[in-house]
DNA sequence: CGCGTTGGGTGCGTCAACGCACAGACAAGA
DNA sequence: TCTTGTCTGTGCGTTGACGCACCCAACGCG
């Protein structure tokens, strides 16, 4: 039985999850890989383990914008639930490393056969949609720092490391603002010692200053995080 | 058996419409009257025939603002259908008109025993989803004037009237800026003959003008609209 | 070693939207 | 009729973010 830190599988009664093993094939994601393209068909789910997966969604004239985070508290691919075969986003990964794959049709028959794993699923469905939401509002009324501190701590949380592999210019689209703008936060967080970053690698050195930084939206959207194990140390 | 002009329910099959039926009592909303408080436990479901309700997210030190709209396309309340029985958000009726309402209990009785309607409401709970994708990345790039006319058309597609009651107040709480902001907006829509308004009644004289003036995000959320019938005359 | 690429820093003019303040215009009730 | 409250119009200084242009430093590769 594969030991797996993906929250939702984890929170499984033991009999369903061994059940649902069969259909689970490890993967590795990789950094910049592509998981689901808006408009085209989904033929499989992922349950990160310790990886980041953005959902990114496009609107004519501008470049994409990030409307919600999965790491290991959830899964990519969701929508199928829900009966709807087509991805309405873009699934980028933006955190290498291991996760779990299901086809769509296991899926689909682990939901049918086994009512904790689509309690689970379910309920992990509301929890994005609130994040979805708390990303709208965020957006609209926060300034680019207090969103770039917010993202940094969501991703700390999802990745379960302090480090990761980001660049300030794919910052700015995960934020929706000029790349500009997150030089400007990240070198006041730097000055500040919340962070430190350098060529494409940040690393969070003070989480609770970053949360005083960021907005009431962090908060909120820890659901199914609360019992965060500790952070793993980064690998290099 | 009660004609409703609810496009989620007249999509059903006749024999689930009618054994669901007697689960629905018609009732009349009324402008200004929440139906779900955000937090607070959910009783029963509203299919809206041809009234609008607005779902409204709060963030600490700022007016609520819209992150969704039902109207007869749809349904409020559907976190139920995902297994979470608190309301994410406020329901708040901003179009006063005729829905249906249908206890929770009978919801979920009728989500089990009728694949169809099951079907139907994962489907709106995915619209919805999307909804709330399109107004994030909306409000993030696009400026007042196109979002004004994107929120009218929606509006007057949901409600299945051109003409409805509405104060620029009120609008900036939706779009989430200045009243003046939406005074300015509007104000030269009414120069241009694309609407027409006066202390807290706005008409809408040319739609496809409208639409010029809108973003793509319009085209894109009228998912379960595109059989709109003809529109009704305003009841005064 | 040299050179091109990538990631980050800085300055500057512009602009949409903000907050505030106040004025007129209409509606409803006393 | 007069008053009060609601709804809309307008002006003004401020500001967060934008777009652009250009710089430097580190890295990667032949």
């Amino acid at each position: 039985m594969v030991a797996t830190q993906n929250i939702l599988l984890a929170s499984l009664p033991r009999k369903t999850l061994s059940t649902i093993q069969r259909g689970l094939t490890p993967v590795a994601l990789e950094f910049g890989q592509i998981l689901h393209e808006p408009g085209s068909p989904l033929w499989e789910v992922y349950f990160p383990d310790a990886c980041l997966v953005s959902l990114l969604t496009e609107v004519a004239g501008h470049p994409p914008l990030e409307v919600g985070m999965v790491g290991r508290e959830g899964a990519v691919g969701i929508s199928l639930a829900l009966g709807v075969s087509i991805s309405p986003v873009r699934a980028l990964v933006q955190g290498a490393g291991p996760a779990l794959r299901m086809s769509k049709a296991c899926f689909l028959s682990a939901l049918r056969t086994q009512p904790s794993f689509q309690r689970a699923v379910f309920k992990y469905a509301h929890v994005l949609m609130e994040q979805v939401t708390q990303t709208a509002i965020c957006n609209r009324f926060h300034v680019v720092e207090a969103r770039l501190a917010r993202w940094l701590l969501m991703t700390r949380d999802r990745m379960g490391t302090a480090e990761f592999r980001m660049t300030h210019e794919f910052l700015s689209h995960m934020l929706g603002v000029r790349r500009e703008g997150v030089t400007e936060a990240a070198a006041m967080f730097q000055r500040k010692r919340l962070i430190e970053y350098a060529r494409g690698k940040i690393k969070i050195l003070d989480h609770r200053g970053l949360e005083a930084a960021s907005c009431t939206c962090y908060r909120r959207s820890r659901v199914g995080l609360e019992t965060t194990s500790p952070l793993r140390t980064p690998r290099h």
